[in-house]
DNA sequence: CTGAGTGCAAACAGTTTGCATTACT
DNA sequence: AGTAATGCAAACTGTTTGCACTCAG
């Protein structure tokens, strides 16, 4: 899963998606920026580098990802994480615990639904604000 | 923790805020409806039985719970869970694993944020759904 | 009595949708 | 050529804010 961009530009075709401009270059957009990333984030990196695309693209080319479960648990690079978020600045950073997913698995099997993905958040003040 | 509404109310007063008539009314809601309300269900409810409270109102006062930690990790009912919600048909339910709390409790002793709260949710289809 | 709290309506922010136009295949 | 996909702008949904009025303490 090194090369995500090319995957999901491979998986688009393969269900009959056109490969156009502005639906690559989102796609190009969210590997770069990694995950949780807001629409807007997406349209100003775009814009900065002169490559215009309408924010409705933006948000069609982000549902139909997430239809094809492109962007379920498999960030840009791969790899599966969480996020602690500091209540005081905001500040977001992730954070990965095979500890915590072997609970959730063990959970997850113990639960009538189907389990297919899951997400964890911490909040807490972060280094920073807490040494002020 | 069995009465939530007085605690809630007390707390309040405590800090200096008045116990005004939509103020009661929005944290008696709460406490009806359970967590993971949204505003929209709060001012209908209210609506239903007569007691309009403005939308401001209503953000403004859960805002305020939301700051002196009344809705924090605490619910209604006083226990701690988390979510399941159903891919297909959006239902939400919920549950709590000890198992899980321990792994977040370890997990949060080794960061270095001073952890203060956490979110678990997890994505599936539910068995109605899976059974069609 | 007096200011904390309210309701209203306008302002905002984020997302969705209809439609005429563009551009892959 | 034909149609999927786009951009724009208008429509929506959810939340916040300014202000004059109200009522709890």
């Amino acid at each position: 899963m090194t090369d995500w961009v090319g995957h999901a530009q491979r998986e688009l075709e393969r269900e009959g998606y056109r490969l156009s401009a502005p639906r690559s270059a989102v796609v190009q957009t969210l590997a770069d920026l990694g995950c949780s990333v807001t629409a807007k984030e997406i349209a100003d990196r775009l814009h900065d580098r002169g490559q215009e695309v309408g924010v409705a693209s933006i948000y069609r080319t982000l549902e139909l990802l997430d239809n094809l479960r492109l962007t379920r648990r498999v960030g840009p690079s791969g790899e599966h994480h969480h996020h602690i978020v500091c209540d005081t600045c905001g500040q977001v950073s992730t954070f990965e615990d095979s500890d915590l997913e072997r609970a959730i698995e063990r959970l997850a099997s113990r639960v009538d639904y189907a389990i297919d993905g899951h997400d964890v958040t911490l909040r807490g003040e972060c280094p920073t604000c807490r040494s002020r």
